[in-house]
DNA sequence: TATTGTTATACTCTATAACTATA
DNA sequence: TATAGTTATAGAGTATAACAATA
């Protein structure tokens, strides 16, 4: 059980807080390149994939943001053509979203971007850094599902 | 030097995937009790520890934001009475940022609720995997600074 | 001229509450 | 009644361009 003196925990912390920062400093650098904002990108990612057209309320959940949100963002990425909205023909309340193929590059553009960044990073760890890295990541994912807030 | 097809960088790159969204849950989950947003927060941030007060160009620059924004962010915060701004004697065109008894409350206030969530994810780990954590969150956080976007 | 900060302007992201249409 | 989505409303965060005051 860490205590709040624990030295391993304040380098633990001391860590985590330079990462974020770090992380927030890129990303604001290497925005101006891209068509699609953070947000944007994060409600389009599961479309890439999906074989079916999803529907809006799964955008809003897995981008973490409410419906009405949803709707705004996909109004003004429908406008510049980069997705579809068709009401549903069996459940017609319900919408389906997909990629038109400006909409499909733009987030496979922004895919790849990241992506590079994130090969960047990896490129620069020494080879027992790299076997951590991916451990330590995705053990704090799963660690983050375990927490209140 | 890491490929497209390398299998650990596959597994890094999937990890970083699901540590940033899962940490960006955990943010929405947690926004509804903070005082402060995230973008206050690292504002404001640099202020806590100042024995000085600082510029609002140094507080943009630390926080990542345009000066104009800060502008706009720190008239709310004052208004809130949580921060004055105060013109430099010395050199007019400046002015001098510092926290209130409020503002310094809120500050240390989210930057608890935020140590505590990270406790909380250390606490989950495994000790092997809390030795190697500190060590990769650190390095990934120097090697962003060698990347260019 | 260069620097510090602000104003003007415009757009994106965000939520809650209230609504419509369909199931 | 419950669900999918939208509209109404309001506020925060964001940047660029143009400006004022001071150095």
């Amino acid at each position: 059980m860490p205590t709040a003196t624990d030295p391993q925990l304040h380098a633990f912390l001391a860590a985590f807080d330079d990462f974020v920062r770090a992380a927030k400093r890129a990303r604001v650098r290497a925005a101006p390149d891209d068509t699609l904002t953070l947000a944007q990108y994060d409600l389009l990612a599961p479309l890439r994939h999906a074989g079916d057209a999803l529907g809006l309320r799964e955008l809003a959940r897995a981008a973490g943001v409410s419906a009405p949100t949803a709707t705004r963002m996909l109004d003004g990425l429908q406008v510049r053509g980069l997705v579809t909205r068709e009401r549903c023909t069996d459940d017609r309340r319900a919408v389906r979203l997909e990629l038109t193929d400006a909409g499909r590059e733009a987030v496979a553009d922004f895919h790849e971007r990241q992506a590079e960044r994130r090969r960047a990073l990896f490129a620069q760890l020494e080879p027992d850094e790299r076997r951590a890295a991916a451990r330590v990541l995705s053990r704090l994912a799963e660690a983050y599902e375990g927490v209140q807030g």
